[in-house]
DNA sequence: GGTTGTTTGCGTCAATATAACGTGAAGTAA
DNA sequence: TTACTTCACGTTATATTGACGCAAACAACC
């Protein structure tokens, strides 16, 4: 009997889409490619699934050789078939998207690339492959998903404030919010838990810090986005 | 150049999960297998990935020569990588599912299958592979949309009265949904069009009889699951 | 032809959730 | 002390929701 790998199969890439969140800014990290095809070209980072590898597998592999971080929020988005999407060939890519906290990481372009770059998301240069597509794919799955799930915090610090989970949430979805609902959805929720720390140094008054509540019970909150009209 | 199909590559399949919804019974399409691996076990129909097709044309394929079935609502669920899945080496599964109108196809066991049946969704037999776990996100995607999207009617008649939708809501979200608030949310959203017929020969008082409306602007309505406690 | 039992279609109403906005305390800078 | 800003907590009008009531429509029966 003929084994598996030796009939002709596509291969199976995983592609990132890696969200970082700096100064009022939400980011994507994209990476300048040094070699053919799209060379010179900004692309999403990404890699060949390696016979052994689980996806999660290959995602570690590719944050820790190309970029140099671990231990970082991953879902799985979709997967794109497009048989152009490659010109070297037949080529399945698996969309993962990450959200990481750019504080926490020094980013390092590896020896594949000649540059990695944050670049904020309603900023983006044109992308190789069809990776403006997955972009918004993953981009579109993080605003739907901030409204019901707790992923924002992944964003911050370990202690924030309300103000800046506030912001977040505005900058994420493009849209205002008022202040005053948000809060009281947020903390109604017990999405967060009250520390008693207080932000310093600031020059008005210093809001309270807060901490993920890790014991949540998913699904409690839900913000509402203002009806565009 | 090395081609890209000359490297090692896992194999890449499709599996898919056909919901059919009969006699007040939301069911899933299994197939008896007449091969290794899995023989005589039930499996969700799947079929592997050929070099130039896209997903959906494999799904196509599956569905009309396991199936004897066209032209039907399709959603791509996630991609599967455990990579014990399939005992006959590494292969990557990328899940879709199905919904379709039962009465419109006479299902045909393919000439790999010894029979193919529809099961009660609540009560399946022992899955080979890892299809219990693909089969389990089928429907619990399927729980999710219907709450937020209009796909109840691709498992129903073109024509259907409002009872016969919230049955199937019942049915699908397994739970009871009160009858009189189930029909305002419908009717507000606008979802289904009043044809102005009655469906006729029933014991009782003749129901009106809708038609989806395809020009609903989406996410119009939203239905609530009772809190279990 | 009237009665009975069931389903259907439309309404009511109290409880809850939401959007919009007010206000005073806490803090810095002058 | 004053001016200015942010923060934390309220308030109120409106909209939505959940839990029911009820009468018309229909078949079956006496």
């Amino acid at each position: 009997m003929k084994l598996f790998h030796e009939y002709r199969n596509p291969s199976l890439a995983i592609d990132l889409v890696v969200f970082g969140y700096h100064d009022n800014t939400l980011s994507v990290l994209l990476l300048n490619r040094k070699e053919e095809p799209f060379k010179d070209c900004w692309t999403l980072p990404g890699g060949f699934l390696q016979m052994e590898e689980t996806f999660l597998d290959t995602c570690s592999r590719i944050l820790q050789t190309k970029l140099g971080m671990n231990e970082v929020f991953l879902e799985q988005l979709y997967s794109f078939d497009d048989p152009g999407r490659d010109p070297r060939g037949r080529v399945i890519a698996v969309g993962y998207y990450a959200l990481i906290n750019p504080a926490k990481f020094k980013i390092v372009a590896g020896s594949m690339a000649n540059d990695v770059k944050w670049f904020n998301v309603r900023k983006l240069p044109v992308l190789g492959f069809d990776h403006k597509h997955i972009f918004k794919a993953a981009l579109q799955r993080l605003k739907s998903k901030i409204l019901y799930h707790p992923v924002g915090f992944e964003l911050l610090d370990e202690l924030f404030t309300i103000t800046e989970l506030h912001e977040l949430y505005e900058c994420i979805l493009h849209t205002t919010l008022d202040r005053r609902n948000f809060r009281r959805k947020i903390l109604d929720a017990e999405y967060v838990i009250n520390t008693g720390m207080k932000r310093e140094g600031l020059k008005n008054r210093h809001p309270e810090l807060y901490r993920f509540n890790k014991h949540l019970k998913k699904n409690n909150f839900q913000i509402n986005v203002p009806t565009e009209s």
